[in-house]
DNA sequence: TTGAAAGCGCTAACAA
DNA sequence: TTGTTAGCGCTTTCAA
């Protein structure tokens, strides 16, 4: 069996008391003893079990991440990053990260619950927000710790992170406006996901301005993957008087509405423009290179674990509500309208 | 505060003992009893403190995953898919998943030292076996359970899954023949990583049966990521005598492949034709189509996540050791070589 | 069919 | 500076 600090206290013929107060190095040990049982513990291999500690402490030194999937064919290189930057910031912080995947509904709702309720972690990281959240709702209304990436309707009293999407757009429209692009479509994602409305919002307001507005038979609903990008742009594509740009709400069904173009014979950048959003590691080595509204998904993990961990120690936030300003990749994929 | 089974207890006057056996559904508790107390607790919104549960009995029902990245922009759509079938399946046995992600070396080491000394999960999923995996000589040294993704070198006396890499290279070998490619490059991936020698004794071997032996200055290493199949690719294409075939050991790097190609003005497809591995959801949407053996990678995170249970559960593992035998897509980015 | 009591490994009041 | 004691919430002998 494992090492105990009673097995220690017995070892040295002190208490188990002063044995935990040497190894949590407390000042009120005399400095030899706590030497000696230092020593005594390492040379007897123990490590403290955190089950027992955390029970005790009633905190689990772990927070939680349930990311939505649609479908069991999961595969988004944004939350592999996402995962990267909060799980990095985590062990920073000596926080163990817990992941489940479920798809957004009644199952993915009663996993908060059952995580919750049943204490599992400290403290919660809510990704890919919805206009209405369950999810948000029900944190709060519990009083549980979180911190969003993303915002909701309605009243923002929590913490998050969040990349202004309207200004994204704006670059977008600014950029392809002044390639000469009047006849824009965009494959957008699903209106209930909160960022959608923000990118729209951003694209068709700002192409209002630009005199050029966003017709409604050229805006289109994808489910962020690749498939749905060039399902969307084969059936934009079809048109009789077809569009010379695609806005596309993230990379990958940029990705997917360039094959599309190029499967119909056209060169990507020159007889259509293609713009994506995230600018994932990929979007710099596709063919042509995509132009993509910058995100930097792996910081945004450190800032949202980051925040999370400090609400958790009752610290400060220095900013409760971040929203980052994009930057635009302009990259080969888009170019002056030849039309 | 929560309540608790000793809330419970006084509510309806009997001792915890009670309580507890009537939760957990044990018979020899009076039936009415048994009712009247889960009624209870459902009416006060009980629900158990895991915390306590896993102390009393030193488990965690918990599964852990260290994801070895490299560089902190990490994003593979391999990883996402794996641990969604990973999860999926933990969350159907009733284990939580505990993720790190951490660049091989020693810090990573550290990390299943802590995770395993600390009790922090109940057994470990390891991915991306080396040929000298210290990761699993550890676990095997301390006798913790655990089954792989992949095999390693020497003795193999865990439970693993694996897909054989040598089959899946025959297939590549003898599809690129058939299309009368003579002059075959590849794009390995690293050779510390196990499958990478499957992969290329399988290629090898397959092309020198064919008469048409491997160059080995048209062996390349690249690191999996699109950006390193883009630059392999370049210097390829940059020969004199530039290869029909570029043979990348994943879909990644077969991308970045493609876009070196196409960047260098060939079609893709009939003036070069290129294979990749693992058949990644985009592979099938990609520009053209990506030829590539199918790793069914969700199906694999079921599958070692449902063989670590059994393991958890004493139960026989019907098989311990499965090796897949791979399929091969054939799509548009392979035809017949015009040299 | 029920209850009393012990204990999992650890921390933290409080006392000495 | 150290030890005594209690207790975190739960399960599980053992006895009634």
């Amino acid at each position: 069996m494992a090492v105990t600090i009673k097995d220690i206290a017995k070892r040295v013929g002190l208490s188990v008391t002063t044995v935990s107060r040497a190894l949590n190095d407390y000042d009120d040990v005399n400095a030899d003893t706590k030497a000696l049982i230092q020593q005594t513990a390492t040379e007897m291999g123990y490590t403290p079990n955190s089950l027992a500690q955390r029970f005790q402490k009633r905190k689990t030194d772990t927070i939680g991440l349930i990311i939505p999937t649609f479908g069991p064919r999961f595969s988004d290189p944004f939350f592999s990053e996402l995962l990267a930057g909060i799980g990095n910031k985590a062990a920073d912080h000596g926080y163990d990260l817990l992941v489940s995947t479920r798809p957004p509904g009644a199952a993915e709702l009663s996993a908060y619950h059952q995580i919750v309720q049943g204490h599992r972690v400290d403290g919660l990281v809510v990704v890919r927000t919805r206009r209405h959240d369950d999810r948000i709702d029900y944190l709060r209304s519990v009083q549980f710790p979180f911190v969003s990436f993303g915002r909701v309707e309605g009243e923002l009293d929590f913490p998050f992170v969040d990349e202004d999407g309207v200004v994204g757009m704006k670059l977008i429209a600014d950029h392809l406006v002044e390639l000469g692009h009047r006849h824009i479509a965009c494959i957008a994602s699903p209106p209930e996901l909160m960022f959608s409305q923000y990118r729209l919002d951003g694209l068709r307001s700002r192409l209002k301005e630009l005199n050029a507005p966003l017709d409604p038979n050229l805006v289109r609903v994808g489910d962020l993957t690749q498939r749905s990008g060039y399902e969307q742009a084969k059936d934009l594509l079809k048109d009789p008087h077809p569009p010379t740009a695609v806005v596309a709400f993230n990379d990958l069904m940029a990705f997917g509405a360039m094959s599309a173009a190029q499967n119909s014979g056209l060169v990507v950048g020159s007889d259509i423009s293609v713009t994506g959003f995230d600018n994932t590691p990929m979007a710099a080595h596709s063919h042509p290179p995509l132009t993509t509204v910058d995100q930097p998904i792996y910081q945004i993990g450190n800032m949202v674990c980051e925040m999370l961990a400090k609400c958790l120690n009752n610290e400060d936030l220095e900013a409760r509500q971040v929203l980052l300003k994009p930057d635009l990749n302009i990259r080969q994929s888009t170019g002056r309208t030849t039309n």
